[in-house]
DNA sequence: GTCGTTTTTAAACGCAGTTTAAAACAAAAA
DNA sequence: TTTTTGTTTTAAACTGCGTTTAAAAACGAC
């Protein structure tokens, strides 16, 4: 018998299995507790509302795994190799834990407008080096300029969007899970060759 | 069988007002019947649930919106041609019906393995015909060889997903409403550029 | 042991979507 | 016209949700 961790403890790990297992909406409070094995009105006590229990685990899900991505963000690679490593990243990020994908889902969704409140969702957005280091290559005529915004918005959403749409792809190609990993896969290097070929400079 | 298809569209009516002014989850049934100027319990009468009723919201908006989409990817032009009024069209879709993107992240979010149940959304998706394309002209040498479903996937990606990160762009660039617009028009011609410069072949 | 604070509890609140059973209604049958 | 039949509408209640309350219990410092 481990020794009983502290309730907020038990409150926050029953309720991030429930919410990664089945979804938040479909997950309700008298579940967590009774999962986590307390009274139904700690959840309020400990965090102020359930909302508040989602932001506090989407954040602490973003943390860990956002610092590698901005790592390689704000690193002296050449911007080459920072796209195709960040690409790479990002995708094994997102294979690995499809659930963070419901996640930020779940928060675009959820509330549009009140975005810029959830800070942890700005960890998986361009860094200040990345849109230097865009801008300068442009300029000492290396790549074609570009808008730094619309290069990354491009990268992201042909990282992202496919597993947003996931189910939609397998039904569409009669994919099996296997399928749809090879195809996710494959986009580990066409992503960054597209990218790269469109900044590329043509003689 | 004769059922006064005056209530039905009275609810269908003030509910579509309603999802697309507030979001779905944001619009009680209650709401709904008071704005319809009906009762109550007439919503699960002619609509057996709220679902139900978004469903049907849904598949109505999809279906008068995608048709154009499908008649392009059906149509003789020429990949290339056909790929340039396929962005454009799907682009103008969006921007001018921004709530079109709630609803299909709605959508996403809400049912993740349902997907296929909503026939509707399969109508925003690839056609036969521009499968086949891709594939043909990969063999007579014209382009690249390339997947289909690849290519289609990095297009509606690139069309797509910023809509659905619209809020995290506006607030990380400080964009007005007016700079995202620009900024989706910047797409129009970036995107259709970017897919055609990736199948072009390279001597 | 007492006091003040923190934590836990049972119960209830307000709102959501939904169901029920009776009432109102319209059209066909007598 | 009156009765019957089936559809449409209604008020009320049901279940389950997230949340609040106020009192009880547990705890820590003195």
């Amino acid at each position: 018998m481990t020794r009983s961790r502290n309730t907020e403890q038990k409150i926050f790990d029953a309720a991030t299995e429930l919410f990664l297992e089945k979804g938040v909406d479909r997950t309700s409070v008298r579940e967590i507790a009774t999962k986590a094995g307390i009274n139904l009105a700690l959840m309020n006590y400990y965090f102020r509302s359930k909302e508040n229990l989602f932001n506090a685990i989407f954040s602490s899900l973003v943390k860990k795994n956002s610092e590698e991505l901005i790592r390689i963000l704000d690193s002296d690679l050449s911007l080459e190799e920072k796209i195709r490593q960040y690409v790479e990243v990002y995708i094994d990020m997102l294979s690995e834990n499809p659930l963070l994908v419901s996640f930020v889902m779940a928060i675009l969704h959820r509330s549009r407008e009140r975005i810029t409140e959830m800070k942890a969702i700005s960890n998986l957005y361009a860094t200040e080096k990345f849109t230097q280091q865009v801008l300068e290559e442009g300029k000492k005529g290396n790549i074609n300029r570009t808008d730094p915004s619309q290069l990354f918005v491009d990268m992201l959403s042909l990282i992202a969007f496919p597993f947003a749409i996931k189910m939609l792809v397998i039904d569409k190609n009669n994919f099996s899970n296997k399928d749809f990993a090879d195809f996710i896969l494959e986009r580990k290097k066409r992503i960054p060759d597209m990218l790269i070929e469109m900044l590329r400079k043509k003689s």
